[in-house]
DNA sequence: TCCTGGTTGCGAAGAGTTCGCAGAAGCAAG
DNA sequence: CTTGCTTCTGCGAACTCTTCGCAACCAGGA
């Protein structure tokens, strides 16, 4: 269990932003806070709201999350064909990348991009989003 | 309409790595090249092929897709939310650049991820696909 | 040309996500 | 605290993209 004070430093934020604060809200932002750092789909964050509250519904936490992008408190990550896709916190800016073999999701630090963002913004005019780069290969265990 | 010899060049590999050269994979092919450098879902393909060879199911669209993937022809880049997965030809390496706006997908040249893909292997030990990097934000057109 | 196993068309199923609606709840004003 | 407007939620159905099973078909080797 995260602590209750990000919870409610997540919650103002919210509210900050002119966005309505529910309960099915602070529940998906407590999953997600639970979740750590791992990636995790709109149907686990269900299932793990719906252990003690059974009447959130999936499409809330659908909605929610969709919201919770929009007003950039969580980003996604849209993984290979297949797999669901995945939805985490924006508490610090990384990067992904993701196994080929066993869909492992690994955190990159901040920095590692830096180099090619600048160049991107200079050479092509792309404002590149620094906390959503996913780049896709082998992870050491899969090799 | 792409020149018959790079068809043919196409043909011949799928056929060196022992798969079977159907008509079906022949349309497929013929529309990737067609395609030239766009990334195309399985339904546009389809499309394209079903102009002049109706009875080419979708479902054997995809099937060929994933032998053309599984055999290294053709990459996926799985975009985010909503839109179907693009495909197309692993003519020449590089990467892309999706523009949250307007979904535009920005090619790059192969060696400006260079320096990164180096510092992931030697530091992560990650081997990153060179191609097959995935990038979001915003074109100079949305901004 | 004949055989054999991979491939295809077809239809249906499956997963993940979105939508519409009526009722419930948040928030600001009184 | 109560009221009232607006937004949100639960529910269920619909939708899209993708995969699967099966019988007929065809590519490629003998």
């Amino acid at each position: 269990m995260a602590g209750a004070g990000e919870l409610d430093e997540l919650v103002d934020r919210l509210r900050a932003l002119g966005e309505r604060v529910t309960t099915a809200r602070r529940l998906v932002l407590g999953a997600l806070l639970d979740a750590g750092h791992d990636h995790t789909s709109a149907e686990q964050l269900a299932g793990v709201i719906q252990r003690d509250h059974p009447d959130v519904n999936l499409s809330t936490v659908y909605r929610t999350l969709d919201l919770l992008e929009s007003v950039g408190l969580v980003i996604r990550a849209g993984l290979g064909t297949g797999a669901a896709t995945t939805y985490h916190l924006v508490d610090r800016p990384h990067h992904h990348a993701v196994c080929d073999g066993c869909g492992a999701v690994i955190d990159l630090p901040a920095g590692a991009f830096d180099a090619v963002v600048r160049r991107l913004e200079r050479e092509h005019g792309f404002a590149a989003r620094p906390s959503h780069l996913t780049l896709t290969g082998r992870c050491a265990d899969c090799r």
